[in-house]
DNA sequence: TGAATTGTTATCGT
DNA sequence: AACGATAACAATTC
């Protein structure tokens, strides 16, 4: 599932293949998928060129020369391939972005979740989005106004993307458990110390899995290296690396959490 | 077979 | 009224 380590791996990836090029023509072969309709997508980006490829939280930008932006969300399954490179063996294959020089980018997506969208406006597109967690200007000090205006449990206010944006469930998880605070704490009870120690680990298990090129554990997301490096997603029942105890795997807002019962402690 | 997965939306409770 | 929690949903894999 592409989180923010993931998304930015791809973007990387893309960036020297599509940067400069023109979208010459779109088809998508499970038109629910694309918004506002295939047909119309396809007369926004046909004959555009692509002068920007960034990421903003969990999304993919191609900014165009119109100033309008082709948005693509990969949700749970979705994955972007280069047809020269994968041939006819690409699985899922959901929609084809043909580009000028010929090449065809494709977005695959088994379970078709992800979302691909043309709006005239990105920025404004995205403005419900919290701040970038890896950004210079998100320091400690913006993170504890964060949680102290709010009274939720931590694990699914590190999830909601309005809050902070490109966390998932891995990093939301591997996060709480380097800064040694339980899932279930209230925002609003942390101190000063933990919340320093949330900041700082939020940057690392992230910057972490961006130099690994994320985290692979099974079909959706191949590549990544990250999954050797994780302390306590997927680990129910094994020893915490830091202290010996078994992970705890319990269930927080229809969200699978993972974490060492006696390194992190609740703040109630 | 059903659990797991993301983010949005609707709904219920405080 | 505003905020937070909860459930349903899209669709597929193993």
């Amino acid at each position: 599932m592409p989180e923010l380590p993931e998304v930015e791996t791809t973007v990387r990836t893309f960036r020297p293949l599509v940067k400069g090029r023109r979208f010459v023509g779109f088809t998508s072969s499970w038109p629910r998928q694309v918004i506002p309709s295939a047909p119309k997508v396809d007369r926004a980006i046909s004959g555009r060129k692509i002068v920007k490829l960034e990421r903003r939280a969990k999304q993919i930008i191609f900014h165009l020369d119109d100033d309008s932006g082709l948005l693509i969300h990969l949700k749970m399954s979705g994955r972007l391939d280069w047809l020269a490179s994968s041939g006819d063996r690409a699985r899922h294959v959901r929609a084809r972005f043909r580009l000028s020089g010929g090449d065809t980018l494709l977005f695959c997506d088994a379970r078709k979740f992800g979302r691909i969208r043309h709006v005239a406006d990105p920025q404004a597109a995205l403005a419900h989005l919290g701040p970038e967690p890896l950004d210079p200007a998100f320091d400690s000090k913006i993170l504890a106004e964060i949680l102290h205006s709010r009274k939720r449990r931590i694990k699914p206010l590190l999830l909601d993307q309005t809050v902070i944006a490109g966390l998932g469930n891995i990093y939301s998880d591997e996060s709480l458990h380097r800064a040694n605070i339980h899932p279930l704490s209230l925002s609003n009870r942390l101190c000063w110390d933990e919340i320093k120690r949330l900041h700082r680990s939020i940057r690392q298990v992230l910057r972490e899995g961006i130099k690994r090129c994320g985290t692979s554990f099974d079909w959706a997301y191949l590549g990544g290296r990250m999954q050797h490096y994780l302390r306590v997603y997927q680990r129910g029942g094994k020893a915490c690396l830091a202290c010996g105890r078994p992970i705890e795997v319990i269930r927080v807002g229809q969200r699978s959490t993972h974490f060492c019962p006696k390194c992190q402690k609740i703040c109630k």
